[in-house]
RNA sequence: GGAGGAGUACCCAAGUGGCCAAAGGGGGCAGACUGUAAAUCUGUUACGUUUCGUUUCGAUGGUUCGAAUCCAUCCUCCUCCA
């Protein structure tokens, strides 16, 4: 099976502007190919991954990934979304985000000789003069066409910025900059950069008359259309300082049946007979679906240690016999005590399994907070250095977050 | 630049002098039921030293015994006109 045939057959591909040139390209090791990041945090998260794990399918067939973060779009605010205060980031954070970028990129992809590059759009962008941009690249844009695009249409109606407007121009010279200074000639994104992917592979061919091809990957969406990746304390991060490996197993352990087999295929290398066989499963058979693609995920991301450490954890809390070892913990200090004891309230927030202590508290009266076993019963509980000491104590909040609090 | 409208909690949205820590819905969290799933039902959803107190309704001042609600100024957004 071909590259092209098992990204089409993974329901990866979302759109492309030419299919027998780009099969051609990419089947073939031929392509010089770009994703972009933009630089907001100094982690990736799963919304990530899906184009990670592209740009490692196409490096291992012989492509060479660029990875562009967007340092350019992030000295102004990347506009999408509806957020009220952009924050300006300074150089320096930027340059921090895109050193943490590389370091988890290199994970899934190699950077060494040539083989893929990083760069920076701040390099070319920071340097564009207003007028002469205007006049190098304005008159190859149609304003009219720009907004039927249809990333435009659905902002026509609360509004839409010059800012943000123009956003489609600057990724436009992303790619043309790059399709001269480093041959890229293939543009990957998610499916909803498609409009400003073709301003891209348009302006190649007004600019010099050449073809450059664009691709982009398919969202990854719950059953219930929502993005993945989302929890309520924000993303999953693939940054294990972020999101411990433990917490990023139970994420997708936890995934909903009808997703299941969509993840396996979009996102793992679990081979697609596998998966196929995994079809007929229903009911409770399904879990082992789920286990096998948290463990390939964490695999991938972590290692295959943390993968093993994250499943025996699981395991030894929602179905006994397991280790323990692994699971979430927080060291508390001396300080942290007063007169040598803590209360469940304080406790549960120094774990960060509650916010404030009114919401720590709620919880203790839900009955929803179990502390070694034995339900909590009043939010005045309070436990001594003694109890701390060792293997420390074992909280359970609602039915399935286990954290270990030690001193 | 002119005319009008709007800004309420995580989101949408009621409330237009005291009964408002603020209806309703969504989302979240917890409980029951389950398969670490979904659906359903119940509770809950500003903060705290919790029969009470403190801070909240774009911002700042003011009127009032009392303001999300009235007045002034400012900020932001939208619509129409230019």
């Amino acid at each position: 099976m071909t590259l092209y045939d098992e990204l089409v057959a993974r329901g990866l591909i979302a759109q492309v502007t030419d299919e027998e040139e780009i099969k051609d390209l990419i089947n073939h090791g031929k392509a010089t190919f770009y994703i972009g990041f933009d630089p907001t945090a100094d982690s990736l998260h799963v919304g990530h991954f899906m184009a990670l794990n592209l740009m490692r399918r196409m490096q291992k067939a012989g492509n060479r990934p660029i990875a562009l973060v967007g340092g350019g779009t992030g000295m102004i605010g990347d506009p999408s979304g509806r957020s009220d205060m952009r924050q300006m980031m300074t150089t320096e954070t930027i340059q921090h985000n895109c050193d943490r970028f590389k370091e988890q990129m290199s994970k899934f992809i190699d950077f060494s000789e040539g083989k893929a590059f990083m760069v920076n759009n701040a390099d070319w962008l920071l340097k564009l003069n207003y007028v002469e941009l205007l006049r190098e690249v304005g008159a190859c844009f149609s304003v009219n066409s720009m907004l039927r695009a249809e990333c435009y249409k659905q902002r026509m109606e609360k509004g839409l910025s010059f800012l943000e407007f123009n956003y489609m121009i600057m990724q436009s010279y992303d790619y043309y900059h790059m399709y001269q200074t480093l041959g890229c000639n293939l543009q990957c994104g998610g499916d909803d950069q498609w409009s400003n992917m073709l301003g891209g592979t348009e302006l190649i061919r007004r600019k010099l008359g050449k073809d450059a091809y664009a691709l982009t990957i398919t969202l990854l969406l719950t059953s219930e259309g929502k993005k993945m990746g989302k929890t309520q304390g924000g993303a999953v991060w693939l940054d294990p300082e972020k999101t411990s490996p433990y917490e990023f197993y139970q994420y997708w352990r936890n995934v909903e049946d009808a997703d299941v087999l969509h993840c396996l295929k979009m996102l793992t290398d679990v081979s697609l007979d596998e998966i196929s066989t995994m079809e007929s499963w229903e009911g409770s058979q399904l879990n082992q679906a789920k286990d096998r693609l948290a463990f390939e995920l964490t695999r991938l991301v972590h290692s295959e240690e943390e993968a093993a450490k994250a499943q025996e954890t699981a395991r030894g809390l929602f179905s006994n016999g397991g280790d323990l070892a692994n699971m979430p913990t927080t060291t508390l200090t001396d300080e942290d005590l007063t007169d040598g004891a803590i209360g469940i309230l304080d406790l549960m927030v120094k774990c960060g399994l509650a916010p404030s202590k009114k919401e720590a508290r709620r919880l203790v009266e839900q009955g929803g907070v179990e502390v070694n076993g034995e339900k909590v019963a009043s939010g005045s509980v309070v436990y001594t250095a003694e109890n701390l000491a060792g293997e420390g104590l074992m909280i359970k909040k609602g039915k399935k977050i286990f954290h270990r609090a030690v001193l």
